[in-house]
DNA sequence: TAATTCCATGCGCCATGCGCATAGACTTTA
DNA sequence: TAAAGTCTATGCGCATGGCGCATGGAATTA
């Protein structure tokens, strides 16, 4: 006779050398007495040899039994402690998350969620990669990340969006520029100043080109920059004037900056979680994304 | 849901990887494909987690899969290898056997027994522990030997003998003494000769005293001895003569002596195997009587 | 649009595991 | 010496679970 034997017939034959008894091993397995004794008889058919030499009275392991004992101790530990781990994982206290972000985010939601969540999960690794929205949305459709954390994509099938907040766009000018003074701004302020734009594949100059075309106005730009570090220090300059979502200010890495809300239209650049639909997200991913949201929710 | 993990179900979990296919992986299971989906669906009920990203067209792992995997890797192995090794104790491959025996068993009978049987099982160590039969008898009532090979003991309760070969008694005498010319010779010859007694512990020593009883003689010991060196060479200095079994001659270590068979009584002496009621053999001590059952039948 | 290929689900069957009651063996106690 | 007590084995019936068969439903291909 052939059993598949489990974890559970090898712990309550570890039972019945613990307690030395079939009764008392029962109790301990919170099985009834016969219930237990034909396990142990159903392992001993299976393996064609008897594991206890027991009377009323009496209590032994066969060789066999002793055989059998070191190893089913192995294996419950292994059985044990391998589903000990991977509940780890399941509850989300262990894992690795993959996080592909704009580096606005990265540098301002990021690292508080990141905080938070660490310090109840201190046993996940998040680690981010930066880059432009396209990149993100790349990292995201070939795998490479968990989550993404940019501006909503164009719809597309195996994509998945949702928004976590709004940030709003800004004119960004010198601190004693005159402009600091009035608020709101409309954006046809930028038909009358030099008008300084982020690089054609940013997100930012998608919106600010968007914003002109609803304003009616005709802006030429008057640089092009990759990095907001760039632009920054260009508006520092007196060189010009620029439009930036609020939390991307402190990317500018300038000081003597203002920032005020722009309006006509009002102009918001949408920031959320990307992910990859049909793709389940691990257990630690999804505490992450809520820990996300709850960080945006209070910024 | 709480089910009771099996090697089966981390089997077929990895059949699932390895085809990249349910159907496939039933297939390879020897299971119907709607078994296997549901063996899948009880594992991830179980978890609380899918193990797979899964349409008819697509199968992928999710997270929580990526991580059971190489835990269900280990443990199946883990399983295997211990049943496999387990199998080898039962099949009698592997293990040790403890055989307490008397010198004259070790000296004659047990290598050869045991040089047939580590031919057919080197796995299995055999332990040897010689000493006379209120020795044997008790290493194996305590446990500490798992066969005893002796002659019959007194008939006790939790001690089981069973007979492999009769060992005659014979005369032992220098081969120039004219004894040696006759035969058969009667037990009555020791009451005309200096008789070699053995030590009156030995088992030897308690039969030749019932063989001169029953011969209706009195014989009165020369010396005794608790070695058969000892008597051997007294005999070969023609201090006097002793009765000894055939088997025990080559222990006497003396040559130049003659053996012939002693009648008047007929005497054997019994020797067999002595196990412990109610204690089972191991599968290889058991082949290992097979063989000794053999090579004693074949002396 | 039809055919094909997968995975999921409804259904019924049967083996397995369980508890209850009780038998049988052995020891202890009166 | 007999009765009581304790422990494992077994008969029996029930409920659960695992399985195969038939079929549904979704995605892809011809």
């Amino acid at each position: 006779m052939r059993i598949d034997f489990t974890p559970h017939h090898l712990a309550i034959f570890l039972a019945v050398i613990r307690t030395g008894s079939f009764s008392r091993a029962a109790v301990e397995c919170g099985l009834s007495q016969p219930a237990l004794s034909r396990t142990i008889q159903a392992i001993e058919d299976a393996l064609g040899q008897r594991l206890f030499d027991r009377t009323t009275r009496h209590l032994d392991l066969t060789p066999t039994g002793r055989e059998l004992h070191p190893i089913a101790e192995r294996l419950v530990t292994e059985f044990d402690s391998a589903f000990d781990e991977l509940a780890e994982f399941i509850a989300g206290r262990r894992g690795r998350i993959v996080v592909a972000a704009l580096p606005s985010v990265c540098a301002v939601l990021l690292p508080r969620a990141i905080a938070a969540f660490r310090a109840d999960h201190p046993g996940v690794d998040v680690l981010i990669r930066d880059g432009l929205a396209g990149s993100v949305a790349d990292a995201i459709t070939g795998g490479r990340a968990d989550l993404g954390l940019t501006v909503r994509p164009l719809p597309e099938a195996h994509l998945s969006y949702r928004t976590l907040l709004a940030d709003e766009f800004g004119l960004v000018c010198r601190a004693d520029d005159p402009l600091a003074g009035s608020t709101p701004i409309p954006w046809a302020v930028f038909g009358t100043r030099n008008f300084i734009a982020m690089h054609p594949t940013s997100s930012v100059r998608a919106m600010t080109d968007a914003a002109f075309l609803q304003a009616g106005i005709a802006v030429r730009p008057l640089y092009e920059c990759a990095f907001l570090g760039t632009t920054g220090n260009l508006v520092a300059a007196g060189l010009g004037i620029t439009a930036l979502p609020r939390l991307t200010l402190p990317l500018t890495g300038a000081g003597g900056l203002a920032w005020r809300p722009l309006v006509e239209p009002s102009l918001q650049r949408a920031l959320g979680v990307l992910t990859r639909v049909g793709r389940t997200l691990s257990p630690a991913a999804s505490q992450f994304v809520a820990v996300l949201a709850s960080v945006a929710a209070s910024a």
